[in-house]
DNA sequence: TACTAACCGAGACGGTACGTCTGGTCTTGAC
DNA sequence: GTCAAGACCAGACGTACCGTCTCGGTTAGTA
């Protein structure tokens, strides 16, 4: 392992950032993600291999730094109110709008490939998946978790549930279907989860 | 893409199949799925590369089929009884106990290498994938399926519950935390997985 | 070095040494001396490379065989007649003569391909190229050398020169100027060889 | 056949370059021209094999490089006096005695291997023959076409004779022993050559 | 007329080298 | 010092042949 000398961030390009991202998402989305190469990604952003190299650590990292951005920008683009989450007193209403938009957001094509290419090398890549529950996943989950907790104020949700792995009986098998073609995805199948997950499997 | 004759199956050396398997799984688990080559496993197996060509596709393809391989040799050595799914008449014990295993076995690195390799590469080639999960998931799945049909005849599930969705209450949860690192998985774990799915989120 | 059986030439198939001369010649002649392979050679033919294996021992070995073979066939449609060497009592005529016969050989695409791969190996493999001396060259060397002996018997050349040297002053610059491309090779060529050996460079 | 996009002469490492040299000429003389290959020249010399793909495009190019070099570095050693042909007034003996070191160097193992290596690629190859002609082989027949010249103007050669193709009376023969191993080579043998050569097989 | 031993076509096998592609490092010259 | 450019060492890719081997199926000559 070779030190590297720290390269000084204030002098970075930025104009060479941006080509570099929108050559890694651009070549990700036409020939998929193994047949992306740090060459190939050098090449279409007009720029030195090496500009790369100092950058990022592996085609991986780049491909992270660059969905991240587009999400943030995104983000920036849509508003703040995107990140709210629905809360119109009745919870499973609300869970089942959101799993819908999730639902929708898998299947569109421009996010598929990338992330999945993502979370193929995060299962493999323990560092880098933990990177990307980090920044991407949890925020999101976290929204849930507000929102279970308001629920259980109202009395919806019991007190003694932890929401954060509540919400995983109805998220994990939507993530689960998708990553691993388990079974198709569509809006009855989330919102059977919700009430699955909400009255539970017993007879009550 | 040039059209091979379809090599003689009768005459397939059974002996370089064996070594071949072998050697995949050897160096998968000391170099990791990335760093384990075609000739890598050719000059382990002590076999020419076009024997590994001759029969298969992929690097993947070879890993898939000497894990499904070990997995029927396992099964051939621990006889039958292995794939019997509990049925003391408590589902909610019956449930913990094979997740509880299901967690240990998780965690042997012996299986764990190889898993997320295929698993891995199944989120990202979706014909892989199918198969992985044909061939190694849904037989297991069947098993919770016949498990919560009987419960519904015991009177212990509703009725109206699609036991293929229900069982993903508490299988998708584990999946995806063991495959995104989304967090511990543990004994407890699964028990409360169990516990919520059974009697659900909200107050009875 | 493994001892190979000794194959019984009595019960060897007439039709596959055929049908290999033939490819391999076909083959020499389309794709060059290189790109011909044993493989080719026992596809084209129909024959399995055992087969190849079994009676020749090289690439080279079989070619040569079936150029030998070839110019038997030759001879054998041409009659006997082909071999004489003309002797019309002037020395000078008969040469000019046979050489300018040659000269319209060596042009001849149909041999100019597999003699040259066989005259190539023949340079960097010493047994083979001793071998084609003698089964190829040199016999029809020996035709100079009794034609040259006739004219030491009626006075044309001088008693003291040995006719297996004489004969190379106008068949090997012929020779080289072919092998090696160092010059054209056309009739007035040959002639003017014969009248520089026959009287010298040195004046009269 | 893909277009190389025409690497930068100018960034060429000339350490590279003379390392791949090296590789070669020992390899093609410890393990003969067939087995030498370009991996073998690439590891030998510490150089990737693109290094050598970017530069030549074939073994025998690489070689008859390396072969050049290694006449120039000789012939830059050993002065410019080399390249003289002796002019002692007896154009017999002079040819005689050039031909005498040309017989001692045919002899050297040190070029043999990698100069039939390069002929016998000639024989076949008519770009790289010409080549190795223009380059190697009619720069030393210049020097007796001088030679000749001279000869005619002190009276020892016929001024009608055309010397570039009288020296193939003498140089031919013995080119063509060599190559085709017709026949011994040896001092007596090329001072026959000469005698004939200059005074004809005809009676004078 | 059956037996048997060799040849035969076919092609799988362990290997080696091919020529290409990419990874990651290093060097050069422009800015 | 960063950048675009690209040469460099390294080594895996997937292909093509090598020469050996094994497999059934002819095809003799012997019993």
């Amino acid at each position: 392992m070779v030190k590297q000398p720290a390269p000084d961030t204030t002098r970075r390009s930025e104009k060479s950032r941006r080509a570099i991202y929108d050559a890694a998402l651009a070549l990700v989305g036409e020939v998929g993600y193994p047949k992306t190469t740090i060459e190939g990604i050098a090449a279409r952003a007009g720029v030195g291999k090496q500009t790369i190299y100092r950058w990022w650590s592996s085609k991986a990292e780049v491909l992270m730094e660059a969905f991240l951005d587009l999400g943030e920008q995104s983000a920036r683009e849509a508003g703040q109110e995107s990140y709210a989450f629905p809360d119109t007193g009745d919870l499973a209403a609300d869970l089942k709008a959101v799993l819908r938009a999730t639902v929708d957001e898998l299947r569109d094509p421009r996010f598929e490939v990338p992330s999945r290419a993502l979370a193929a090398e995060g299962v493999v890549n323990e560092q880098l998946g933990r990177e990307l529950v980090a920044k991407l996943l949890e925020p999101s989950l976290q929204l849930y978790v507000d929102r279970l907790r308001t629920a259980q104020d109202t009395g919806e949700v019991r007190q003694d549930i932890d929401p954060r792995i509540a919400l995983e009986l109805f998220v994990s098998p939507l993530a689960q279907r998708w990553l691993q073609h388990t079974g198709p995805i569509d809006h009855t199948y989330t919102d059977t989860l919700v009430d699955y997950a909400l009255y539970g499997l017993a007879p009550r």
